[in-house]
DNA sequence: CTGGTTGCAAAATTTTTGCACACTC
DNA sequence: GAGTGTGCAAAAATTTTGCAACCAG
């Protein structure tokens, strides 16, 4: 399983002449740790406590997104939920549960997309797959 | 390609015990007769001057959702997006330019899903399957 | 130091809802 | 006629932004 860590977060985040403040690094290792699909209201409960505010949540997350460092979950409901993630093409399977998240390694989508280019005349130029289900705990 | 039609619609509701009003009547028409995926928004500018609220829409859009006449696109931006469809198990093809649809009939999935449940013991409930490209038209 | 980043509060956006009236069946 | 559905306007809910103060590099 490929999962990202702080230290690649910072790194990254550095890279790109973005600097290390404490709210951010809370978030980034709360998100990470957690390895869970967050709602920014999510973190603020968590780090309220240690001064900040949700207004750097977004801004973290929107950041951490724009470096593909995280990546939004497509059906979350009425609040946007962030996983962090590593930048390479890879796919979830996502507790609606728990949100808990693994990772699924392959894609076996290029060949479709071949396929839906010659039915459709449509270039494929990217897709979302996420698998959704119950965790073991969940499930109970 | 599996389209639907406003009197498939129109049965569907009817079945259930929905009334067929002039309001839900012409955003039906509009989200099925476009085959793009249309934004609350969208269909007001089109249905205002006919009298149809920006709240019927949003009533309409959710019932038509509760009975899989329409689906949300999950990668849509700020405003939720619909496309009126079947209630059949298929895929969408969609345009980031125009929004205009095709239909995926194939679902390659179900063999993955067993190979996730080897792998991450989450027992797979559902999934997300969308591509975006760019329509012939779109790709000028 | 210097400019990026923060917290706060206000604003912006999208979506939902209460209510009196209207329309479908 | 009975009860569902509508329009309007207000409310709710989430996310974004302006600005003065602050902190990392």
């Amino acid at each position: 399983m490929i999962r990202t860590t702080p230290r690649d977060v910072f790194a990254a985040l550095q890279a790109h002449g973005h600097k290390l403040t404490q709210p951010r690094r809370l978030v980034i290792e709360t998100l990470v740790d957690q390895s869970r699909a967050m709602t920014a209201n999510d973190l603020h409960q968590v780090l309220a406590e240690r001064g900040v505010s949700l207004a750097s949540i977004y801004r973290t997350l929107e950041l951490m997104s724009e470096l593909h460092l995280a990546e939004p979950v497509h059906q979350s409901g009425d609040e946007a939920r962030y996983i962090a993630c590593r930048p390479e093409h890879h796919h979830h399977i996502i507790c609606t549960g728990c949100w808990r998240v693994a990772d699924v390694d392959s894609c076996l989508l290029e060949p479709v997309a071949n396929a839906i280019h010659e039915q459709s005349h449509f270039d494929v130029e990217s897709h979302i797959l996420e698998f959704y289900g119950r965790c073991a705990a969940c499930r109970r």
